[in-house]
DNA sequence: TATAAGCTTAGAGTTAACTCTAAGGTCAAT
DNA sequence: ATTGACCTTAGAGTTAACTCTAAGCTTATA
């Protein structure tokens, strides 16, 4: 049995992360001292790697608590479900290299065309592109 | 002179979203009413659409702030500088990319590996790949 | 003149996934 | 018995970029 701190070692996960994750329904302590201390047995231990492994590959905690369901009850759950969650990962993962892509492909552009050197950017093709939108502008915006 | 929506038409942004930008210092109406309307002139039009742009390019609102503070005294600035921020939103976007890319492997390995049918999950190769942490597990997690 | 469309502000809500704080209780070791 | 490390809870704060609401004014049209 481990208390939160020594499951927080063994994933990765920090004590709040785990009690985050707890109050989501994604990791529970079968166990509560009657102080009122976590502790978690084999199987909680096994779960929170589950999730951690599911987070580590992208999966959301929403997806995350789906397979959960799933894993909890297998016999109720076909394969078609769990490559259903997998390929809508997927699809996004895909959308969004897309668009990142894109962005890549305008950035090294803009920055093939720009000395990059001390003068006064009042010449800067960078800019100029900017201010005249020439730009291929297919795609949403978003951070990094 | 264009009213809020109808520089909201000619850029794209909506009426909310150009206020939201004027109070983060990105766009201004250089005129107003008696009553308080906000109407811009030709230039505070280019200002606009060189926001849209560089937004849809990808760079955050903080680089946008930036470039701006470039574009209105380019003298005083160097296409160093611009290229400075230019390269850093690139490698940004590489390393996204990288993590995606991650994603997309382990992702259509795992896909890959089942059958996908409406068999119970009891034999689930993607659920025993969670399971066993059987996963290369090298980049942060974080949606799509 | 009445109605509708559009404008104003301040400020709250949204989303995801944490991350931290405060105030206090518990436990192992010295 | 006293540290000090660790635990508890409820709830607030963070980040980015919006998005919406409420309550009330203005303007154009019929
Ligand atoms: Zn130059
Ligand atoms: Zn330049
Ligand atoms: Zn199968
Ligand atoms: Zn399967």
């Amino acid at each position: 049995m481990l208390k939160i701190s020594e499951l927080g070692a063994r994933t990765g996960l920090s004590p709040h992360t785990i009690r985050f994750y707890e109050k989501h329904g994604l990791i529970e302590a079968s166990t509560r001292t009657e102080a009122g201390y976590r502790y978690y047995n084999d199987s909680d231990v096994r779960r929170a790697e589950f999730v951690k492994t599911a987070r580590n590959i992208g999966f959301s905690l929403d997806d995350i608590g789906q397979l959960l369901s799933i894993r909890v009850d297998k016999e109720s759950h076909s394969c078609q479900e769990v490559t259903d969650i997998t390929r809508h990962k997927l699809n996004e993962v895909n959308e969004r290299i897309a668009e990142l892509e894109s962005m890549r492909t305008t950035l090294s552009r803009l920055l093939a065309s720009c000395c990059g050197g001390p003068e006064q950017a009042t010449h800067c093709s960078i800019m100029d592109a900017l201010d005249n939108g020439e730009v291929e502008t297919r795609q949403r915006a978003g951070t990094a």
